[in-house]
DNA sequence: GAGAATCTTAGACCGGGTATAAAATTTGGT
DNA sequence: ACCAAATTTTATACCCGGTCTAAGATTCTC
C-alpha cells in the first residue's frame, strides 16, 4: 500500500489539488454561489474529472468524512477488552480536546468553516448524512460485538446523537461570539456531562448505592 | 380557523389532490422514475403551481411530518406538571401502537412506504432532516423549561435517537419479511426496552435501589 | 515499444428548482 | 351584480447539478 504507482499517485494529488481549488472559493464566494464548472475551469479541469473525484458537490468541501470515520471505528474497535464504550468514546473525545484537533470543535478555525456549512442547507444536510454513516457503523460493530441487533442499533444511535451535541456546543458558541480559550476550557466539562448522562440516563438521578442522605 | 374562505378550502384540497395523485405514482413507478413535469400534468396543473405548494419534490411523499411534529410538541408541553419527559414519550408511543396508528411503525402499510423512501437517496436524506427538526423543536421545548441551553440540546437529541430507533426497528422487521402480527405483539417491549436505557443509560447496570430479587 | 487498461475530456442531455410577468380567480365594498 | 385589489395559477425561459456516451490521452504490463 505504500509504493504506489505514477497512476495512483497523480490521482491522490488532482483529488487534493480540486478540494483544495474547491474549498479557496466556497469560503471567499460562498458554496452556493460557485458552480462546478467554475471550480473545473479554476483547477484546470473538466467538469466530469470533478464529478469523478467526488460524486456531489457537497463532497468537495466535507472531504474529511472517511478519516474520521475510520477513527471512530478504530477508537471502538481497538478500546482494551472489557472496557465499555461510552469509556473508549469519552477518552478519545479529551484526548482530541488536549491535542487541539479540529474536530475537537474548540478551536478558532471553525468559525470560517462553519459559517460556510450554515450557509448551504445542502451543505448542513450532507452532513447530518454523514453523521448518520457514524450511527450505521458503530451499529456495525456493536452488532458484531454482542449480536444483539436492537441494542447495538440504540446504543449506536445514542452514541451518535451524543458525539454530534459534544461537537455542536463549542462550534455554537465560538460562532455566536463566546472567546475561543473560553470555550476550550470549558469543553472537558462539557464532554464529561454529556458522556455522563449517557451512561446514567436521563431519568430522575438514582440515589446512591448505599444512601446515607 | 373554522370558517376559512372558498380561497382557503380550494387551496387546501389543490394540495391535498396533488400530494395524492403524486404518491399514487410514486407507489407504483418509484420515486426517481416519476418527474414533477408528470406528476403536474397527470394532476392538471402546472409545474410552478407544485412547487408553490411543495418547495422540493421530497415533501411530496413525506408529507406529514408537520402534522407528526406538532403532536409531538404536544405530547411534551401538554405533560402533566413534573412528569419527566421520557414518561410522556413513553406513554405516547404506547399509545400510538395500542391504536394501530403508521407512525408506531408495526402495520402491515408501512412496507409500501418504506420500500419507495428506501429507493431513494433523496427522500431518505429529507427525511433524516425532518427527524433532525424534531430535535430542534424538542431543544427549544426543553431549553425554555430549564434554562438550561446545553441539557436541553444533548436530552433533545437523545430523545431523538430513541424515537427514530422505535421507529425504524419494526419497519426493518417487517420490510424484511417478519411477520407483521409477531412484530406488533414485540413491539410494546421494544419501546420499554429503550426507554428503559434512555432513562438509566447505556453505562454497567446498577443494582436496584432495595434489591428484592 | 505494442497493446491493454485506465483516466480524462467534450458535448449533449435530463430533471429539479427559480424568476418573471401575464392571465385567471377570489375577495370585499358598494 | 359589478369593479378594483389581492392572490393564485400559468407559460416560458433559464440555471445548475449530475449522468451518459464515445473518443482521445495517459499509464501500465509484458
Amino acid at each position: 500500500m505504500a509504493e504506489q504507482g505514477l497512476r495512483e499517485r497523480k490521482k491522490q494529488a488532482t483529488r487534493r489539488m480540486i478540494a483544495d481549488v474547491a474549498t479557496g472559493l466556497f469560503v471567499t464566494r460562498g458554496f452556493d454561489a460557485v458552480t462546478v464548472a467554475e471550480i473545473a475551469e479554476a483547477a484546470g479541469v473538466s467538469k466530469m474529472t470533478v464529478f469523478n473525484y467526488f460524486p456531489r458537490k457537497e463532497d468537495l468541501y466535507l472531504d474529511r468524512h472517511l478519516d474520521r470515520l475510520r477513527e471512530l471505528e478504530a477508537v471502538v474497535r481497538d478500546r482494551p477488552a472489557g472496557e465499555p464504550v461510552a469509556t473508549a468514546m469519552r477518552r478519545y473525545h479529551h484526548e482530541l480536546l488536549a491535542a487541539g484537533h479540529p474536530l475537537s470543535g474548540a478551536i478558532a478555525g471553525v468559525h470560517g468553516f462553519w459559517s460556510v456549512l450554515q450557509s448551504s442547507p445542502a451543505l448542513m444536510s450532507r452532513m447530518v448524512e454523514q453523521e448518520h454513516e457514524i450511527g450505521d457503523m458503530l451499529a456495525g460493530v456493536l452488532a458484531e460485538e454482542t449480536g444483539d441487533e436492537f441494542s447495538a442499533r440504540l446504543v449506536a444511535n445514542l452514541l451518535t446523537a451524543t458525539i454530534t451535541t459534544i461537537f455542536r456546543t463549542p462550534v455554537g458558541r465560538i460562532v455566536a461570539g463566546d472567546d475561543v480559550e473560553q470555550v476550550r476550557r470549558d469543553q472537558a466539562a462539557v464532554i464529561d456531562r454529556a458522556f455522563d448522562v449517557l451512561e446514567q440516563g436521563i431519568g430522575p438521578r438514582r440515589e446512591p448505592l448505599h444512601s446515607d442522605g
